[in-house]
DNA sequence: TACGATT
């Protein structure tokens, strides 16, 4: 949404004194929020109870009196991870409430990634929030949250490399459609038996509705459609992920698919553990609770 | 960078 789109919204209302978009001071990309200033109050009140909970190109806008600008209320987001999959907006709130006042809480993906975010009226507040409740396990969990302060929304999906050298020469000839497997070229290690016997405790790779496997040794420039070709041709995949660093939005070497089938990820992980795309040897095995930590 | 997740 533009800033000239947002005046001409917030001027339906009242005659509109100024209205000012905030943008990323690098990359100039909108941040999702502004102000608008108007002559009179009970215009700003309309305004509110006319717009604000907008649904508007996919997005549900929020509009309330804007906070006095101050250095206190920055940098007051909150990142949070390892929360439980049933988990609630409402969840969320009531677990930060006690530390401060919550201007907004969102849950991504309806609960399935586990994480969400909080946003504080004070930085002294989410500072609280973070000593207090990084590492806790929430009542009814078993898994400790992370608490932290969030990234900037905008800054990271800039640029993106293209598909390079990283792949074999046969799937570059095919780039844009699926990964063609020839008979012969996996390897079906007798090893592969043992890797999944350790790994086939549930809790690590069964999650929710299917099946998450650890993909290791990617290239820093894999991209997500890799990890769609390489399992997609063993059946049902739900989702995939490449782990990037946030500064260099180069792959950190893994990635994780998720598959539907039991059975199907079996396959998927005997036929591509040891696989070798370019010229990396890849280690593909059920996830497990592993961590930097640990 | 050897088991994550960034509105």
């Amino acid at each position: 949404m533009t800033q000239e789109e947002i005046r001409s919204l917030f001027s339906s209302i009242g005659d509109v004194e100024s209205c000012k978009l905030i943008r990323d001071k690098v990359t100039g990309q909108s941040l999702g929020y502004g102000f608008v200033n108007y002559h009179r109050p009970e215009d700003a009140e309309k305004a509110i109870n006319t717009l604000n909970g907008l649904r508007l190109q996919n997005k549900t806008i929020k509009v309330s009196f804007a906070r006095p600008s101050s250095e206190a209320i920055k940098g007051a987001n909150l990142y949070v991870s390892g929360l439980p999959k049933n988990m609630a907006q409402q969840d969320l709130e009531n677990l930060f409430s006690p530390y401060g006042r919550i201007i907004t809480s969102r849950i991504l993906c309806d609960n399935i990634t586990g994480v969400g975010f909080i946003r504080f009226d004070q930085r002294i507040e989410a500072e609280r929030a973070i000593q207090e409740l990084n590492g806790t396990i929430p009542k009814g969990s078993t898994e400790p949250i992370t608490v932290k302060f969030a990234n900037n929304p905008s800054n990271n999906n800039k640029a993106l490399p293209p598909l390079a050298a990283y792949l074999t020469p046969q799937a570059a000839r095919r780039f844009g459609g699926p990964i063609h497997h020839p008979t012969g070229r996996f390897r079906y290690s007798p090893l592969a038996g043992d890797l999944l016997a350790n790994s086939m405790l549930p809790g690590n790779a069964m999650n929710g509705s299917g099946w998450c496997i650890f993909v290791y040794n990617l290239a820093p420039e894999t991209e997500e459609n890799v990890l769609w070709q390489l399992f997609g041709p063993f059946g049902a995949v739900q989702s995939v992920k490449v782990i990037r660093d946030l500064q260099t939005n180069k792959c950190k070497g893994f990635g994780f698919v998720t598959m539907t089938n039991y059975d199907e990820a079996v396959v998927a992980i005997q036929s591509l553990n040891g696989y070798t795309l370019g010229n990396r040897v890849l280690q593909v095995s059920f996830k497990t609770n592993k961590s930097k930590t640990t």
